[in-house]
DNA sequence: TAGGCCATCTGGTCCT
DNA sequence: AGGACCAGATGGCCTA
């Protein structure tokens, strides 16, 4: 602003303010936002850019259950979750579901990581690419759903108004129960 | 300490 | 003319 008049100032001034409301109102339609995704902390809040991408996933993943009718796994169901969120959200989400934050990683890093750990058990890994599951001892087309690896399931946050698939679910059997 | 995230300011553009 | 919206710049705070 070349103009330094009090009358060009002012303008300013009030533009900032109207800009400050503005994006005050931006912030609070994310805490909404956020209040209504599988995802609370205590301590910190998920960032606007994390907030919006696991807001996507979510919504992509409530349309593929009413699509197919059919619950996820909780692998699944996290790895559908954490499509494209960062490092960090994708611990927080593998913490908050119960899967090993492994299993969650990118395909890059998934390959990277040698395409099955272990053989040692009869867990079955979520292949990102094929988009679906295979056994480190069978590695062909698995058609029947897995047995993932963690026994317990999501238990929402109470203050969380969010209605997360799983949260009804309190124990490995009583999801599998469903079926 | 570098990088991520955020709030704020600012000037440009479009619309009413 | 003035408001809404947008994107770039900047500086502060926090964390790995």
């Amino acid at each position: 602003m070349v103009d330094g008049s009090g009358k060009m100032r002012i303008r300013r001034v009030k533009a900032n303010g109207r800009e400050r409301a503005r994006m005050h109102g931006l912030n609070n339609a994310l805490d909404v936002l956020r209040e209504y995704i599988p995802i609370t902390t205590q301590h910190q809040k998920l960032s606007k850019i994390e907030t919006l991408r696991l807001a996507k996933n979510y919504i992509e993943a409530l349309n593929r259950m009413l699509a197919t009718n059919e619950q996820p796994t909780p692998l699944e169901y996290a790895h559908q979750l954490a499509n494209g969120l960062s490092q960090t959200t994708t611990n927080m989400l593998a913490n908050l579901l119960q899967v090993q934050p492994r299993h969650l990683l990118p395909p890059s890093q998934f390959e990277a990581h040698q395409f099955f750990p272990s053989t040692s058990d009869n867990t079955q890994y979520f292949h990102p690419h094929q988009q679906q599951f295979l056994s480190p001892t069978n590695s062909s087309t698995s058609t029947n759903y897995p047995t993932p690896s963690p026994p317990q399931y999501y238990v929402q946050n109470s203050t969380n108004p969010s209605a997360a698939p799983l949260q009804q679910y309190h124990s490995h059997q009583e999801f599998e129960h469903q079926f």
